[in-house]
DNA sequence: GGTAGATTTGAGTCTCACTCTCAACTGGAG
DNA sequence: CTCCAGTTGAGAGTGAGACTCAAATCTACC
């Protein structure tokens, strides 16, 4: 090799994911992608959408989302660091930055003597749309 | 039944739980719970925990935490609306509300036509104990 | 183009938190 | 004490996700 190369390898299926990916415009689970691509007439093993999907997220190219019963969810977002206001219903998502939050979680933890902060802040609720449905 | 009554029949198991979540100051999952109660002496099976702290959780007297693995924590917590600062390591749990940031979450969701907003809110750290073991 | 060597894939198996089922078992009202 | 709705728990089931490892596939280099 000619060059220390950490990038992964832009193979068939990892294309196919991260079409699946932009695509979508909610958070979808590991489940929900993997069933696109089998209805999408990709031949994509399950185990190998976890594993991508989870080394998108570990790389910070997708936001997961921790849902209710653990599962775990993704989406291709902005760059910059931001929170979600997620439909509780539909999924239609939302991504809002929220300075002064930041400031107050930092503030919060170092008033406690505590370090490494990281927080995880999400919003929930029922969008107009859905409201309007009923 | 002389009066519409609402509340869990206070069994053996159910004090015990309670119990044991009395001892505990920071959050415990149920395998954590019935681990304690079989150590205690206390018969109560891994079902009949689960079933208690989820109810216990959805009549507000305890707080849940989802962990990383999509594992449920609960913790006996004050009454009022908080939030929770926990260390990574250690476990210890501190309580910490923030007005400021109740309405900035409010405000957001209403400025986008969100209604019924919940929000989640965490921050993960490291205490100060937990950096002087290194 | 051809080839060697490292990476990636995926079918199948396994784990682990949690849920379900249902017969046996309370605790409390009367 | 009796009755019975509420409760329990052993065991089987569910579902997300981790793991294994032989086979497939990139990529670098010639
Ligand atoms: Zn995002
Ligand atoms: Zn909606
Ligand atoms: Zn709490
Ligand atoms: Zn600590």
């Amino acid at each position: 090799m000619t060059e220390r190369s950490t990038a992964l390898r832009p193979t068939r299926q990892r294309r196919a994911i991260n079409d699946a990916l932009a695509q979508a415009t909610d958070f979808q689970s590991a489940q929900d992608i993997h069933d696109a691509l089998r209805h999408a007439g990709e031949k994509v093993g399950l185990a190998t959408v976890y594993r991508t999907l989870q080394a998108m997220a570990e790389s910070g190219e997708v936001d997961v989302l921790q849902g209710p019963g653990g599962e775990a969810s993704y989406r291709r977002c902005s760059t910059e660091h931001h929170h979600h206001l997620v439909c509780r219903s539909c999924g239609r998502t939302v991504e809002v930055t929220g300075p002064a939050v930041e400031r107050w979680a930092d503030a919060v933890a170092r008033e406690h003597g505590f370090a490494e902060v990281s927080h995880s802040i999400e919003l929930f609720g029922l969008c107009a749309e859905c409201r309007a449905a009923g």
